[in-house]
DNA sequence: CTTTACCTGTGTGTTACTCGTGGCTTTATA
DNA sequence: TATAAAGCCACGAGTAACACACAGGTAAAG
């Protein structure tokens, strides 16, 4: 009884089940097998790589790359290189994505306050939607009353 | 000559022949086919799809979204009071999105410092990799000097 | 023995593309 | 004119990190 199924796991680390066996299936950790119903069963070892994978992944780690370092672990190499340049990667791709995300979100942060004084619209065949066609990010008191340039309201 | 072709139009409009394709494939945008060679042949009207296309990804609205929206205007109903409910969703999202992530990056950021006084390691068989594993984000005053808690330096 | 509730592995779907493949076409060269 | 090199095309498959669907297995209750 030192083994755990798939959703004892999950429970014990408060990730759903379809987390695991999807760890699982990409290779992360290979649990043994009941041979009697093939069901996945876990042990200690198995338990402290998920830990460890948890941990690795909040900190902004690809699965991928966790897959790399505890390769690399397994050879008796030290993964720290290795981790201090991949970390050096995601942090940079990680404020890129958060300044994209930002500059998206201020968008529609405009738009949504833009919208409020525009009333809704029949599309005419020249236009789709005049809220997001009318919508240019230039200045906000630009075009500021009325609907859209178009003569569709 | 008043139709282009896929690179063509994606040379226009400044994106990847791929994405618009890839938009093709996904039936937001449904170009006439070419007899002879059964080549996409874009016309003014599928442009100013793209281009509706484009704009409304840039305000943050899905692929999905966008073709929900086009099929509403295309019926003749405005689709107005979608894109607004629409957008307050992915408003909401975004938001959430950028807080994890900003959470992460600080996290990636402490664990980056932390590491600069830390030298590599050899793994052990009872740890994967100890700057990873060593990580809390409890405070910055803890543990500031030595490897980690364990003896494997 | 049967019902019921829960659990399993595996296959497929998701998002917004990107890449690979085999073939057609256009252009350049001999 | 033959041909070779370069470029473009359509379509299938692959990507990240899971979530969901499904048919069947299993454990406890009656």
């Amino acid at each position: 009884m030192t083994s755990l199924t798939v959703s004892q796991l999950a429970k014990q680390l408060d990730i759903s089940a379809d987390t695991v066996r999807h760890y699982v299936r990409s290779g992360l950790i290979k649990p043994e097998r009941d041979p009697d119903n093939g069901y996945k069963r876990f042990h200690s070892e198995d338990i402290k790589q998920l830990r460890f994978i948890l941990q690795a992944k909040s900190l902004g780690f690809s699965l991928a790359d966790i897959q790399t370092i505890m390769d690399q672990a397994s050879h008796g190499e030290s993964p720290c290189p290795q981790v201090r340049t991949i970390m050096e990667t995601r942090l940079k791709e990680t404020a890129e994505k958060i300044k994209a995300m930002q500059s998206t979100y201020t968008q529609m942060q405009d738009a949504m306050q833009r919208w409020q004084s525009q009333p809704d619209c029949t599309p005419t065949g020249e236009h789709i939607c005049h809220l997001i066609e009318g919508f240019s990010n230039q200045s906000d008191d630009f075009k500021e009353e009325g609907c859209c340039m178009s003569d569709c309201c």
